[in-house]
RNA sequence: GUGCCCGUAGCUCAGUUGGAUAGAGCGUGGGUCUCCGGAACCCAAGGUCGGGGGUUCAAGUCCCCCCGGGCACGCCA
């Protein structure tokens, strides 16, 4: 709806004043009585003419208006109405497409990655994954349902000192349930080991399966051994978790097996003859502060192994030999001071500025009893994922996580969304489609009748309701708004149109009945609803929560 | 200490290429039902947009200072 009235200025701009490229905006005013649209454009003109905004609004105003929207000037604005033929040859169109009305091929088949989750495999799942993942989930499909052919991936560290130390912390809760000492282990364990409950389950499970044949082993050999271990049974349950919730990947990709095929090598020696890098204290160093960060770092430690930072250009590198035109990274946001030496190694390869897109998801804090609830794998007790999923169900957990914009904190109150489960916004979306579906039903049983697009199309014309009409546009305007958030890399916004078209819809739905013996009205009402069940859907689709038919 | 992010109604948050009288949900108070799904609807109260200065026709939005909260500053990942 908003090209409609674009298209409509540029032509004016560019006939009347010979102006292009004017930086302006089209958007809903703030009162809904001014009209549907506004725009501002006349402040940016005034400069350019050196006439009052007022006098350009009215002039230019008269020569807007048509069949499609009327234009009136207000203190500078030009506020546009749409006609009802307008409104409802675009709700017509919306029937006849369904959800393809609503998507539009912007992405024309070029080739993304978007990178999410990525937890380290040494621990369950906690919140910020879990946002992290209902996100980047959304990205995915709003970017898919754009014409973007796009991958989803999640990069394992299944390599370096942590999976040591994770081998370690099981060893040592094996050893205590053998009660078996091992001073120099404890010593290790107390200063940097995971002491979360679930490693002690690791190691049951891990006496259950070897027996007395671990106390057998070397103790360097057991780490190793049991940080493997360690590391398939985290996954697996990462996997379950992630799926529990809808949320699956393309490729997953281990940080181990680019170390073992030669990948991490590779690039470093790419580093190196391009003379990015230098030895200092028996150290393999990239000089990444010529790249923008502010100070270089390490590739290769002066024991011989090569970084995580290394692992991780090459992971890039390697992506960006695959062929994508465009990379999405999802990352909490402690890995901020992170991004200045990845982009200057990706700068330093020769990989274009804007390929390498970061997202940050920022923490989701936990409140229960009005306390913060601490999550750390380090000292010990955190809820995770999965209890929180099967505490207040996926679907809330979804909406809730999309209810902010991502790169901001988020404080979830576990008692609220326990306690007032119905009164969750997610259920109030539900309802909406839920009870279109239910009117439809009864339309059947009463009836005997399942109206078909054709009928509906033809029907809309009688739908007279002022407030029909308000909510055709807001469907039809739930168009723009998905656009934006697909350019905008902002699925939240998709949330906040659902919840007002469900408004809108609850509103329209207890102030007129659709089964009123005028036919041809009820078949006009029909043909709203059948908009409405079309436009949350599609929204719910998107965010990955689901429709249901009935409650 | 340095850098970055945040501070909007009692609570959780929208509003971010600067636009009109700052919005929603929850909570609170009042009301709506002979009826297709009351998990609903309507109305109301509730704001120095952390504070101060500046730029602008126009500032929640941009700039500077201050206050408060968070995160990052490893040869961890």
């Amino acid at each position: 709806m908003k090209g409609l009235i674009k298209e409509k200025l540029e032509t004016l701009l560019r006939e009347k004043y010979s102006l292009e490229g004017l930086n302006y905006t089209i958007e809903e005013p703030k009162d809904r009585h001014l009209g549907d649209l506004a725009t501002n454009v006349c402040f940016l003109l005034s400069k350019h003419l050196k006439k009052p905004p007022s006098v350009l609004a009215e002039e230019m105003a008269k020569e807007l208006s048509n069949e499609d929207f009327q234009a009136e000037p207000l203190r500078g604005f030009i506020n546009f109405r749409f006609s009802e033929g307008r409104i409802k040859e675009g709700f017509r169109e919306l029937l006849n497409l369904a959800s393809n009305y609503y998507f539009e091929d912007i992405g024309k088949g070029k080739r993304l990655q978007v990178e999410f989750v990525s937890a380290n495999p040494t621990g369950p799942l906690h919140l910020g994954h879990g946002r992290g993942a209902v996100v980047g989930d959304a990205l995915y499909r709003l970017l898919k349902a754009f014409g973007y052919d796009v991958v989803r991936e999640y990069y394992i560290n299944d390599a370096g000192y942590q999976v040591y130390l994770f081998g370690l912390s099981i060893l040592y809760r094996v050893y205590e349930l053998f009660g078996k000492e091992d001073q120099e282990l404890k010593e290790k364990f107390e200063e940097e080991g995971y002491k979360g409950n679930y490693i002690k389950e690791l190691a049951k499970d891990v006496k259950a399966f070897f027996g007395e044949e671990v106390l057998g082993w070397d103790r360097e050999q057991a780490i190793e051994k049991l940080g493997e271990y360690g590391v398939k049974r985290m996954l697996e349950d990462i996997k379950e978790t992630l799926a529990f919730m809808g949320v699956e990947f393309d490729l997953w990709v281990s940080e181990k097996s680019l170390h073992q095929r030669g990948l991490v090598e590779n690039v470093i020696k790419l580093l190196e003859e391009k003379g990015y890098t230098y030895t200092q204290e028996g150290a393999l160093w990239f000089k990444s502060s010529n790249f923008g960060d502010d100070k270089d770092r390490v590739l290769v430690r002066s024991d011989g192994t090569p970084t995580y930072f290394a692992g991780d250009i090459a992971y890039h590198y390697y992506k960006y030999e695959r062929g994508f035109d465009g990379v999405i990274n999802l990352w909490g946001a402690d890995h901020w001071g992170y991004l200045p030496r990845l982009k200057g190694a990706l700068k330093a390869l020769g990989i274009p500025e804007d390929w390498l897109k970061v997202e940050f998801v920022q923490m989701v804090k936990l409140f229960s009893g009005g306390k913060e609830i601490r999550m750390s794998k380090r000292t010990g007790e955190f809820i995770t994922l999965r209890e929180l999923l099967e505490e207040v169900g996926v679907d809330a957990v979804r909406f809730i996580f999309l209810t902010k914009r991502s790169d901001t904190p988020l404080d979830f109150d576990i008692d609220l969304v326990k306690q007032n489960t119905a009164e969750n916004p997610v259920f109030y979306v539900q309802y909406a489609h839920a009870r279109v579906r239910g009117v439809f039903r009864e339309v059947r049983q009463r009836f005997g009748i399942d109206p078909d697009k054709e009928s509906l199309t033809e029907y809309t014309e009688h739908m007279k309701d002022q407030q029909g009409l308000e909510l055709m546009k807001k469907l039809l305007f739930f168009k723009d708004t998905l656009r934006d958030a697909v350019l905008s890399l902002s699925p939240h916004l998709i949330v906040y149109d659902l919840l007002e078209i469900a408004k809108l819809f609850h509103n329209y739905y207890n102030h007129h009945r659709v089964m009123v013996e005028d036919k041809s009205l009820m078949m006009g009402r029909l043909s709203l609803l059948k908009g409405v069940e079309i436009g949350l859907k599609v929204g719910l689709n998107l965010i990955g929560v689901n429709a249901p038919e009935r409650m």
